[in-house]
DNA sequence: ATCCAACTCATACTTTGATATGAGCATGCC
DNA sequence: GGCATGCTCATATCAAAGTATGAGTTGGAT
């Protein structure tokens, strides 16, 4: 496992437009922050993209889909890199509708530079702390894996506030047989108290509403 | 304490064009929506607005304040309406801007009835929503402003994960008197379970991360 | 002065939790 | 066959939680 916390963002530039690429990524590289450019959409799903902080640069005008297609079609394929939309051409409901769709900015061309390099600083920030709170999420879910079917089902059944008497009788197994697989539930998430366990389980199975 | 459940909602117009506010209140009476207009930002502010559902619609350009700046002070005034956006004049980054400080939708105009009446509907359900989370959060705090301070204290070391026997030691009292303040605190917080006071608490006291 | 709520503590009892030790049975893998 | 893993259960022990009863102190409000 790579050590996730020193990771070089990446800006990745996906324009149709050469000169523009060449300037935006002469700007990021000012700044040192290293950036990749694409000419299409499809050029940028066709790449690899390594699993690291940074953000999108898009245009709206693209020669084989429109930005906003291309900004939801992120999602669906698993790249959840925050995104900067920009345009020569766009209208107000677009920009509206970019938003909506959880856009960090809308850049209309042509711009500041350092218009970019806020939203560009934004959007790397909004990345990284989604990144944290979805490691950990990660983290907790991969050591409730290495639970066996029983012990996954008692904390489940625990972190309700059962009693082991309860878990025992809803599951049909002996009060003692609940209490060692708890045990082994407690042990395994790394839970030393039931209040953790509680809000690791919290974690794995999000409560609506209090 | 009144029935928060079946309000009517009331829509709030702030347009300092007369026509257009009679416009929208014809609109909105004529699907059965609870209108209200006002001409100027200071009038509405100036207006007690009962709690209840509902949302927000104002024109950017208003005779006495920027809608924009208008928008960011109504937090800051404790009302929480959603907010829908309207102009004759904006530009995408006026629209960006208020989509970034949670502006529900940002309509140019002219714009057509139903995409206004989209955007309302949209920002009652947001605020229905959100009131729906807020009148949970709120019912627990009430709660827990009926605990006595010790009481409080206690529930907040039990719900760190401490036992009684900790809980005592760092509060300097015996044993058995944190028992005691623990089950009040069980009591009046009406939590049934250990696993209920520990979510109740983390309700009032949220967890940065797990 | 009186009253009340909060806070404190003790004793006693019951229930629950936590853990260790030992053991039987089924499944699946090498 | 041998072996590991998971699931099951019993007995036993100790620590902790939960509850009930009774009682003393303090500070503030009436």
């Amino acid at each position: 496992m790579p050590l996730p916390s020193d990771e070089k963002s990446i800006v990745h530039v996906v324009d149709d437009d050469p000169s523009m690429r060449e300037a935006l990524q002469g700007l990021f590289l000012s700044i040192g922050l290293e950036t990749r450019t694409y000419a299409t959409a499809q050029d940028f799903l066709d790449t690899p993209v390594p699993d690291s902080p940074g953000c999108l640069i898009i245009d709206i005008r693209l020669p084989d889909m429109n930005g906003l297609d291309f900004q939801a079609q992120l999602s669906r394929t698993g790249v959840h890199l925050p995104v900067v939309m920009m345009t020569g051409y766009g209208d107000i409901p677009m920009s509206v509708r970019a938003m909506k769709r959880g856009a960090v900015d809308f850049l209309p061309k042509p711009f500041k530079d350092q218009d970019m390099l806020d939203a560009v600083f934004a959007a790397i920030e909004r990345g990284r702390q989604q990144r944290a709170v979805d490691g950990d999420v990660s983290k907790v879910r991969e050591r409730f894996e290495t639970l066996s079917a029983r012990e996954k089902q008692v904390m489940l059944l625990v972190t309700e506030g059962k009693m082991n008497k309860q878990v025992a009788g809803d599951l049909g197994i002996s009060e003692i047989t609940a209490k060692i697989h708890r045990g082994a539930a407690m042990r395994k998430m790394g839970a030393r108290t039931l209040a953790d366990l509680v809000r690791l389980a919290d974690v794995i199975n999000p409560r609506r509403r209090p």
